[in-house]
RNA sequence: GCGGACGUGGCGGAAUGGUAGACGCCGGGGACUUAAAAUCCCCUGAUCCUUGAUCGUGCGGGUUCGAGUCCCGCCGUCCGCACCA
């Protein structure tokens, strides 16, 4: 292919693939793991091959792939790699619907993908590429559910779960969302099946604790694993059943206010409830009710507090005489806690809107300021701070000193014992589906649940299979699942369940630094790269994938497989891409109709159809979506702008963390630049002569100041110093500093525009590639300007500037700011009380 | 309800407690051109009595010589979690 590049115009339908050819070619983005440089693991969240590329996509590895460009100039040994989280529903669904093998669907949207991901640029190590779908991937991911199932990290358990009778499989509770599937958006129903769990609450409190250590991580993130690990103290004690031997567990962290009890309440699901209902229709029909409730927050907003008495009583455990009724209640929840708490209105508002409602007593037992009256007033119950009373033996105690004591006493009369209460449970993997990772068991008659030998891994997905029936297609495989058992030899069935597909995102980060053959990583090669230096994707990860790899990462150290705790050392969560919309009200239903970007002409202020000339409405804007229309296809501007400009954009203007906006006039903006560029980088003079100690400085802070900003991901701030020294060229004449500031910016923009700057750094006549070329060292003493301009306040309001020598001293300062003709006139005779002086910055006469 | 983030021109956004609005977009004016595109130059927070001045970072207070920035109290927007005992 030849150039098409004029003087004026860079040409990025024959450059961008020109030098993506020419990197492939080199290798320039191979990982080695042997190399004596310092190193830096470079990630971005791995893709579902959807099909297409979208431009959220593009955002992300965008900023990732300017890291690790910048990264590998500066010397290190830089680990940037590609993969695909290739199982899921959508190529089920895809096989359901259009009759193609999920396989085939897959792999055919990665080899799109991959080229578009080529077509703009990034570089990667396609050298370490995964697809989570290959057996080369999902087998190393069976040993590596053995050898957490050897340690106990996995078990299997008869339980009630989330069942999703759209996609009909189990969900995880994080998949369940207001009571739908996550992704099927249908009501999930409870069922009782075997399940597979790994036992993530047994790092419950590690991952809690690590969070502190993960300084480099959002604030956001950290607390909203923290609130989903929902930690809580407290304790654990059993009120006995009046006349029986029998008691209720309950779990409460204010066993303070054990004075102030006046009822218990259980779940509708709990089983005293359910063998009281076994005599009692009116019972059945309540706990029916409460089922029926919805689980919106809307509902549970406004749900009335609802209980049914059982005529049943409990000992108060401080006082034997001193009897509770026991209800079956709506808002207890069994699967927290036991599944029953003690009511304590005066100091639980939900208990305070139940004891109002059923007229129970309310007491209080924490006093409000001077407030310590028995009796408690009003509808809205005290949870602050205060003393202990009514409590008897406890009154005066603060809060903290009468849960301690109040514990102690339960431990040792042998009622109750401090407990720590999670909010997180045991992470249900088991699908029932076809295009997952199959779960290396094998049922036995005679020997029960038989692991599969590891030198029989990988345990392969059939090929042919059968999609036109809903269900889990491995379940109904005429002959997949009938093996010989690894103990006894018998006919035996496999395990027709396969592994959530967060289970295989979860690890990925560790095969692409490592991948032998023969085991799923090598200990060595990962204590090279690992912890991941920066990672970065989207916030909609915050809690389950970051905290499922968390999970993972521990547990892989704990059975003593890997030497470190945490994954990514550095977190960041980048902004979607947004665009406004286009619509008009369709006059027959009063709807809008939404037009895509394409169809539109876009004015100043004002947008019109493409087919009729007539305006349409310009709507907020919001997030791109298909039903609304505002979605742009990153070919379609590849192919019209090149990738550089497309890439510029998605650096500029906004901060990386937060939403951009997408615009038309944005991106031929920044097609202009490229061009702008390409016209300045062709005035790269190797013959000029004379110096320019202005744009030498300008060049260096420049350097200085780029390098920072990349190196904190505020890609907006490097972006606007590019401009300014582009200007800043512009505006110069001829000269050797002004060469030297074009080789400069070129280097510059190198991570961000690749392709230009690998064609302009061969027409000013570099050799090699710039890719592999060093960055810019910088001369400190450049960096400092020796002229300062200083603003001179009067009052602390600017009344004039002078721009002066820097390091002049205090009092000379004061003297030229007295002397100002501006001040004079804004101090208006009055007499100076004081001068402030700060030097190299300002002046501020007070008067 | 709990937790978090944010609030600056027409828009996206800059600003270690020290000249608010860098840089980009939009808009306006001009140069070049037969013309258009492209390119280049200038202007672009508001108001006024326009050589200058006053006001101005959601609102109200405070600290300070000096506050977009720090403190207190509100208001608003967005996000996450939620009858979690």
């Amino acid at each position: 292919m030849t150039s098409a590049n004029t003087p004026d115009r860079f040409d990025p339908s024959s450059a961008d693939a020109r030098w993506q050819a020419a990197w492939d070619q080199a290798q320039c983005f191979r990982a080695d793991d042997n190399s004596a440089k310092p190193r830096s693991y470079v990630l971005e969240m791995f893709p579902y091959p959807s099909g297409r590329i979208h431009i959220g996509h593009v955002r992300n590895y965008t900023m990732g792939d300017v890291l690790a460009r910048t990264k590998r100039m500066q010397g290190f040994e830089v680990l940037h790699p590609m993969g695909w989280d290739a199982f899921g529903m959508p190529a089920e669904n895809a096989a359901m619907e259009k009759g193609v093998h999920p396989g085939g669907w897959t792999r055919d949207n990665i080899a799109n993908m991959k080229a578009q991901l080529k077509r703009l640029g990034f570089a990667l190590d396609w050298s370490r590429e995964v697809a989570t779908c290959e057996p080369d991937y999902y087998g190393q991911e069976q040993a590596l559910f053995l050898d957490l199932y050897e340690a106990g990290l996995v078990y299997r358990k008869e339980s009630a779960v989330n069942w999703d009778p759209v996609d009909m499989t189990v969900l995880a509770n994080e998949q369940v969302i207001d009571g739908r599937g996550w992704r099927s958006g249908a009501l999930v129903e409870k069922r009782k099946l075997s399940q597979w769990f790994l036992k993530i609450t047994q790092f419950a409190d590690e991952l809690l604790e690590g969070l502190s250590s993960l300084d480099k991580w959002p604030e956001k993130v950290r607390t909203m694993q923290e609130n989903w690990i929902g930690k809580s103290q407290g304790l654990r004690a059993t009120f006995k059943l009046v006349d029986t031997d029998n008691g209720i567990e309950v779990f409460t962290t204010r066993p303070d206010t054990l004075y102030g009890a006046s009822f218990l309440a259980i779940a509708a699901d709990h089983p005293l409830a359910h063998s009281l209902a076994a005599n009692a229709p009116e019972l059945q029909d309540f706990i029916a009710t409460c089922k029926r409730g919805g689980t919106t927050a809307a509902e549970l907003e406004t749900a009335e507090k609802l209980g049914f008495n059982t005529g049943l009583s409990v000992e108060h455990p401080l006082d034997s005489h001193w009897h509770l009724p026991v209800y079956v209640a709506n808002f207890v929840l069994m699967d927290y806690g036991t599944g029953a708490v003690f009511g304590c209105p005066a100091h639980d508002q939900r208990d305070l809107d139940f004891a109002r409602k059923y007229e129970l007593p309310v007491r209080r037992v924490v006093a409000d300021g001077d407030n310590d009256g028995e009796t408690f007033e009003g509808n809205e119950a005290y949870t602050g701070p205060g003393r202990l009373v009514n409590s008897g033996w406890m009154n005066g105690l603060t809060i903290e000193e009468a849960k301690a004591q109040i514990i102690a006493k339960s431990a040792h009369e042998g009622w109750g014992t401090a407990e720590t209460q999670y909010r997180l449970r045991d992470w249900g993997v088991s699908r029932q589906r076809y295009w997952g990772t199959p779960i290396p068991f094998i049922h036995c008659e005679l020997c029960g649940v038989v692991p599969v030998p590891k030198k029989q891994l990988p345990v392969m997905l059939p090929e042919y299979v059968d999609f036109q029936t809903p269900g889990n297609p491995l379940l109904r495989h005429p002959t997949w699942k009938h093996v010989d058992c690894p103990k006894c030899g018998k006919p035996a069935v496999r395990e027709t369940d396969t592994l959530d597909t967060f289970v295989d995102s979860s690890w990925y980060f560790l095969r692409f630094a490592s991948q032998p053959s023969d085991k799923p990583f090598d200990r060595d090669v990962l204590a090279k790269w690992l912890p991941v230096e920066q990672y970065i994707g989207g916030i909609e990860h915050a809690i389950l994938h970051l905290l499922y790899a968390r999970f993972w990462t521990r547990a892989l150290q704990h059975i003593g497989l890997i030497d470190f705790a945490e994954p990514f050392a550095s977190l960041f969560t980048q902004g979607m891409v947004t665009h406004e919309t286009y619509s008009r009200v369709d006059g027959s239903n009063g709807q809008p109709i939404y037009f895509s970007p394409d169809e539109i002409e876009r004015g100043g202020e004002s947008a019109s159809l493409k087919a009729d000339g007539a305006p349409v409405e310009i709507g907020r804007v919001i997030k791109m979506s298909k039903s609304k229309k505002n979605v742009v296809d990153p070919d379609n501007i590849i192919a019209t702008y090149g990738a550089d400009a497309i890439r510029w954009f998605m650096l500029s203007d906004s901060p990386p963390e937060r939403d951009l906006p997408w615009s038309e006039a944005g991106i031929e903006g920044c097609s202009r630049f490229v061009h702008r560029l390409w016209r300045l980088f062709g005035q790269f003079d190797a013959a000029a002569s004379g110096d320019d100690k202005a744009l030498d400085r300008k060049r260096d802070q420049t350097v200085a100041a780029v390098a920072d900003d990349i190196a904190a991901l505020s890609f907006n701030k490097a972006v606007a110093r590019i401009y300014e020294l582009t200007s800043a060229i512009e505006k110069s004449s001829p000269s050797v500093s002004r060469s030297a500031a074009i080789r400069t910016l070129l280097l510059l923009v190198a991570p961000m525009m690749p392709h230009l700057a690998e064609e302009a750094w061969a027409a000013i006549g570099e050799t090699g590639l710039i890719a592999q070329a060093a960055w810019l060292a910088v001369d400190p003493a450049l960096l400092v300007e020796d002229e300062v301009t200083i603003a001179i306040q009067v009052l602390g309001k600017l009344r004039d500037t002078i721009t002066v020598a820097k390091g002049l001293p205090k009092e000379e300062l004061e003297a030229l700011a007295l002397a100002s003709d501006k001040v004079q006139r804004a101090l208006d005779g009055k007499a100076v009380k004081k001068v402030i002086v700060v030097p190299d910055r300002l002046v501020n006469v007070v008067a």
